[in-house]
DNA sequence: TAACTCTGTAAGTGTTGACTTACGCTCTAT
DNA sequence: ATAGAGCGTAAGTCAACACTTACAGAGTTA
């Protein structure tokens, strides 16, 4: 049930401008911080919620803590996400009962 | 910014409970309720929660009110999250082929 | 040692939201 | 027209949570 708390995690517009902050690489907490309109100790509180989710992984640098995306918690995300696909087109054409002309959206399979 | 209602939706248990009752197949807001441990009002507004995140459709048949699963919303949310791979991946590759030990003790100027 | 930087946690507050019961509306059948 | 089934909404309550300031701990530098 990880995916459950990393739904938690992204739901809330604040931890998820924390989160986007770290597209570009890994960052320490304070420079997460500049910028958002929230203070320091909140975003740490965010960062726990993320890495708790398996969003994030911290590393340590002298007295500065580095936070990097994680991808497990977006895989199992994904991959929750994933396992509507086929019950939902599944569903449809036996709703519709007719002769679907070709498969509509089967996604590519990607490594992780 | 559809993937964020999407998120907000999809994050609470019960709402995921519901969403998950229409794998097999459209249901109605009763139907959906039976086996629930909240009551029947209640369905109805996650159901509201979760057709405004384009995360179910509905119908009527008669005086029941149908609700099937939406891949708008699962699509939204899908991207929002592939997004990051790529910057993740990169990022992390750019960590692994820089010169790491150069940056080891080096301090970043920040304002304030 | 002391001073400084950086971060996490404790404690408290205000707001959001998930839930309840009660009520009203629409549709169908008698 | 009346009754009943099915559903959405209004109003209210209560716990969860996102935020703040204050403090404490770990690490580095002089």
């Amino acid at each position: 049930m990880t995916y459950g708390n990393a739904l938690i995690a992204l739901a809330d517009p604040t931890r998820r401008a924390v989160f986007e902050r770290l597209r570009k690489g890994a960052k320490a907490v304070g420079d997460i911080a500049d910028g958002l309109p929230v203070s320091r100790p909140a975003v740490s509180q965010h960062l726990k919620v993320l890495k708790d989710a398996r969003l994030v992984t911290a590393y340590r640098d002298g007295t500065r803590q580095f936070y990097a995306i994680d991808t497990q918690g977006l895989a199992a995300v994904r991959d929750y996400l994933d396992s509507f696909w086929g019950d939902a087109l599944g569903a449809f054409k036996a709703y519709a009962e007719k002769d679907v002309p070709k498969a509509k959206h089967r996604r590519k399979a990607r490594s992780r």
